[in-house]
DNA sequence: CCATAGTGATCTATATATAAACCATTTTTG
DNA sequence: CAAAAATGGTTTATATATAGATCACTATGG
């Protein structure tokens, strides 16, 4: 959970202590998938300065990655999974492109946005 | 890929002008976990601004994630997968702690470093 | 045993992700 | 059709994630 709240300049409210509330779900995935991450990477013996280059990342991010940190960019920790060959979404990259279209083809289906019958009500009192 | 280089202050390399590249299955991934994302979120009948709200994010996140942005933190894209009933893993949260503590098994049981047998190899004839 | 590669941690400075506030457009409802 | 609601862009200011540099420790291989 963000709180935004009071800290106010130039007359616009400003974040002032961000502190996120994960489910337990989330940070067991995140966790998982950075295990398996270390995993792989040993398993192919490579260590973590070479997966960081091949990454294009710093060994220190490499590590929180590792660790399940949840607050990393996931184009970084996916582009690690790949490197290490832990497989997202268990697909290959055909499977996963019909997948795409597959999904937006779903997409155009649904209606582009979900009135809410909220009804104000003119509660005008 | 980060480029570091010649802005120096302090007697430290800073960044510069980071411009990383990412695999196309990085981004594929990326791309389909926002759209199912986005798919899930319709079937439910749900608006933005709601998952937003329950995933303690700002709308203009949420959207950034449902068109697969690879910068968002990874943290903020599977909790909202979670709200919206996308399942990461395809498993269920027992599932994940019992796969969580077989790959830390596995882990122990890996060398704790890698050593490379670098070696300039004494190469000397 | 010893040299050294690998790991893990901390610290600092910036690039940038983020939230909020707008605005325009689209879509839905009545 | 009109009003309301949702979406999808912006723009702006800050909190913070990140890279790099160190340092101490571990563990590996000879």
């Amino acid at each position: 959970m963000v709180s935004y709240g009071l800290y106010m300049n130039q007359n616009k409210a400003m974040p002032i202590s961000i502190t996120r509330t994960y489910s337990r779900y989330s940070r067991e995935a995140t966790l998982l998938l950075g295990e398996l991450i270390r995993v792989a990477r040993k398993e192919r013996k490579l260590t973590a300065q070479e997966v960081a280059d091949r990454a294009g990342i710093s060994r220190g991010l490499l590590q929180r990655i590792e660790k399940g940190d949840l607050k990393c960019e996931i184009g970084a920790v996916f582009e690690v999974a790949v490197i290490v060959g832990v497989k997202l979404f268990a697909a290959d990259e055909t499977t996963l492109t019909r997948h795409i279209r597959q999904t937006e083809d779903k997409l155009s289906l649904l209606p582009k946005s979900m009135r809410k019958k909220s009804k104000a009500v003119h509660d005008d009192f």
